[in-house]
DNA sequence: CCTTGTAATGTAAGCGTTTACATTACTAAA
DNA sequence: TTTAGTAATGTAAACGCTTACATTACAAGG
C-alpha cells in the first residue's frame, strides 16, 4: 500500500497561501506571470511548509528531467575526468544535472549504458567517439534523444561532434619527429578495432610517413589496453622486437609513462637512445621524468563546449553543430634528434 | 499544448497483447507472477512496439528513481575519480544510476548541490567527509534521503561512513619519519577549515610528535589549495622560511609532486637534502621521479563498499553502518634517514 | 455608463505508471 | 458434483505536477 507520508505537495502550498495550485506552479516556473503580492504569499507558504517540488510528478508533466547523460570509457583516465568535470560545471550553470555511466572501453557495455540512461530519462547524451552500431543511433532517434560526440572531430562524420582531429594532430607530431631524423618508428596503440581515436592517431603517423617517403612497414605497431603497466610491457616487447626503432609513439600519455619506466629499467637513456612521445598532455606528462613530449588536447574546452551545445539544444532547440578544437604539440624532454 | 507523440505506452502494449495494463506491468516487474503464455505475448508486443517504460511515470508511481547522487570536491583529483568510477560500476550491478555533482571544495556549493540532487530525485547520497552544516543534515532527514560519508572514517562520528582514519594513517607515517631521525618537520596542507581530512592528517602528525617528545612548534605548517603548481609554490615558501625542516609532509600526492618539482628547481636532492612525503598513492606517485613515498588509501574499495551499502539500504532497508578501511605506508624513494 | 482589452487567477484534464482489491479460472479435495 | 483454495488476470484509483482554457477583476476609451 502506498503510504501517505507528510511531504507537502503543491496542493498544501496552495491551500496555505489561499490560492490555486496553478498559481503556485506559476510562481515557481514563471514568477513574472504572477502579481507581487501573491508571489509573496506563496513564497511564505513554501518556506513555511518546507515544500520541495516532487521530481517524478514534474518529469511526468513536462516530459523533461533536466538531466544529461555522459557515457565515457572510464573516469580513471584523467583526460575524461577533466573533461567531464568541466562538462558538469557548465551544465550546472544551465540548470542541468549530470548522469554518468562508464563502459571500460567495451562497445557492448556502451550500448547497454546508452539504453539505461535513456530509460533513466536523460534529455540528451554525451558520447565519446563516432564509431558505433548504427542501430543504436536509430534507437536514439526513435526515442527523440539527441547525442553529441566528443573527444573526436572528423569533418567527414555525419554526426555532430565537439573535439579535435586526432589524425591531423598525430600527423603533425609525426612530421616533426621525422624531421628530426627518425626513420624507424614504433607505435604503442590502444585497441583500434573499438576506438576510432586510436585508429585516427595511427593513420596520422602513416600520413606523415607517406609524405616523407617512408615505407609504412617502418612503423612497428603494437596494440595494448589502457594502463601504465600495459605501456611498460608493450615497450619491452617493442624493444625486444629489435626493429631498430628510434622513436616510440604512444597512443596516450599513460602508456607513454609506462614506456618511460620500462626504458629506465632497461637502462635506456631517453631521449638519447630512444625518443618517447605521448598524447593528451595530462598532468602525468609534466611530472614524468624526463618530462614527456606530447600532444596537448583541450580537455576542458571540450567539456564546456559540449555542455553549452547540449543545453542550448534542449532549452532553445538550437541544432547541434560540430565544433573543431585545436591541439598543440608540447615539446618537453623525451624527444631528441636522432644521433647522426 | 502537449503534443501527443507516437511513443507507445503501457496501454498500447496491453492492447496489443490483449491483456490489462496491470498484467503488462507485472510482466515487467514481477515476471513470475504471470503465466508463461501471457509473458510470451507481452514480450512480443513490447518488442513489436519498441516500448520503453516512461521514466517520469514510473518515478511518480513508485517514488523511486533508482538513482544515487555523489557529491565530490572534483573529478580532477585522481583519488575521487577512481573511487567514483568504482562506485558507479558497483551501483550498476545493483541497478542504480549515478548522478554526479562537484563542489570545487566549497561548502556553500556543496549545500546547493545536495539540494539540487535531492530535488532531482536521488534516492540516496554519497558525500565526502563528515564536516558540514547540521542544517543540511536536518534537511536530508526531512526529505528522507539517506547520506553516506566516504573518504573519512572516524569512530567518534555519529554518522555512518566508509573510509579510513586519516589521522591514524598520517600518524603512522609521521612516527616512521621521526624514527628516521627527522626532528624539524613541515606540512603543506590543504585548507583545514573546510576539509576535515586535512585537519585529521595534521592532527596525526602532531600526535606522532607528541608521542616522541617533539615540540609542536617544530612543525612548520603551510596551507594551500589543490594543484601541482600550488604545491610547488608552497614548497618554495617552506624552504624560504628557513625552519631547518628535513622532512616535508604534503596533504596529498598532487601537492607532493609539485614540491618535488620545486626541489629539483632549487637544486635540492630528494631525499638526501629533504625528504618529501605524500598522501593518497595515486598513479602520479609511482611515476614521479624520484618515486614518491606516500600513504596508500583504498580508493576503489571505498567506492565499492559505499555503493553496496547504499544499494542494500534502498533495496532491503539495511541500515548504513560505518566501515573502516585500511591504509598502508608505501616507501619509495623520497624519504631517507636524516644524515647523522 | 458601457464596451473592450489585458492581467491575474482558477478549474480541471491529462501525463503513464503501480498496486490494492475484485474477479475469474482452474485444481484438487471432499 | 460441490467446494475450498490458489493462481492469474482485470479494474480503477492514486501519485503530484503543468497547462489549456475559462473566469474574474480592473482600467481605459468611447
Amino acid at each position: 500500500m502506498r503510504v501517505k507520508n507528510g511531504t507537502p505537495t503543491l496542493h498544501d502550498v496552495a491551500f496555505a497561501a489561499n490560492v490555486s495550485t496553478a498559481t503556485v506552479s506559476r510562481c515557481l516556473n514563471f514568477p513574472d506571470k504572477v502579481s507581487a503580492a501573491t508571489r509573496q504569499k506563496v513564497s511564505a507558504a513554501i518556506s513555511e511548509l518546507g515544500y520541495l517540488p516532487n521530481f517524478g510528478a514534474k518529469v511526468m508533466a513536462t516530459n523533461r528531467t533536466n538531466t544529461i547523460g555522459a557515457i565515457i570509457p572510464t573516469m580513471e583516465n584523467a583526460i575524461f575526468a577533466r573533461g567531464l568535470q568541466a562538462f558538469q560545471e557548465e551544465l550546472l550553470l544551465h540548470g542541468f544535472t549530470l548522469l554518468v555511466a562508464s563502459t571500460s572501453y567495451r562497445p557492448e557495455i556502451e550500448q547497454e549504458q546508452i539504453r539505461a540512461l535513456v530509460a533513466r530519462g536523460a534529455d540528451a547524451l554525451l558520447l565519446i567517439g563516432h564509431e558505433r552500431d548504427p542501430e543504436i543511433y536509430r534507437f536514439l532517434e526513435n526515442q527523440g534523444v539527441a547525442a553529441l560526440t566528443a573527444w573526436a572531430y572528423n569533418s567527414q562524420a555525419e554526426r555532430p561532434s565537439v573535439g579535435f582531429d586526432n589524425r591531423a594532430a598525430m600527423r603533425e607530431m609525426a612530421v616533426k619527429v621525422i624531421e628530426m631524423g627518425h626513420r624507424k618508428l614504433a607505435l604503442i596503440s590502444a585497441q583500434r578495432a573499438t576506438n576510432d581515436r586510436a585508429q585516427a592517431r595511427h593513420s596520422g603517423i602513416l600520413d606523415a610517413m607517406a609524405e616523407n617517403g617512408l615505407d609504412p612497414n617502418d612503423l612497428y605497431l603494437l596494440e595494448t589496453t589502457y594502463g601504465i603497466e600495459e605501456g611498460a610491457q608493450a615497450f619491452k616487447q617493442v624493444m625486444a622486437a629489435n626493429t631498430g626503432a628510434t622513436a616510440v609513439f604512444c597512443g596516450n600519455d599513460v602508456l607513454a609513462v609506462g614506456a618511460l619506466r620500462s626504458a629506465r629499467e632497461l637502462n635506456l637513456n631517453v631521449p638519447k637512445d630512444v625518443s618517447i612521445i605521448g598524447f593528451d598532455d595530462i598532468e602525468l606528462a609534466q611530472v614524468a621524468y624526463p618530462a614527456l613530449t606530447t600532444v596537448h588536447v583541450p580537455h576542458r574546452e571540450m567539456g564546456v563546449f559540449a555542455a553549452k551545445a547540449l543545453a542550448n539544444l534542449i532549452k532553445e532547440g538550437t541544432a547541434l553543430k560540430s565544433i573543431p578544437l585545436k591541439t598543440k604539440l608540447v615539446f618537453r624532454d623525451t624527444l631528441a634528434a636522432v644521433a647522426p
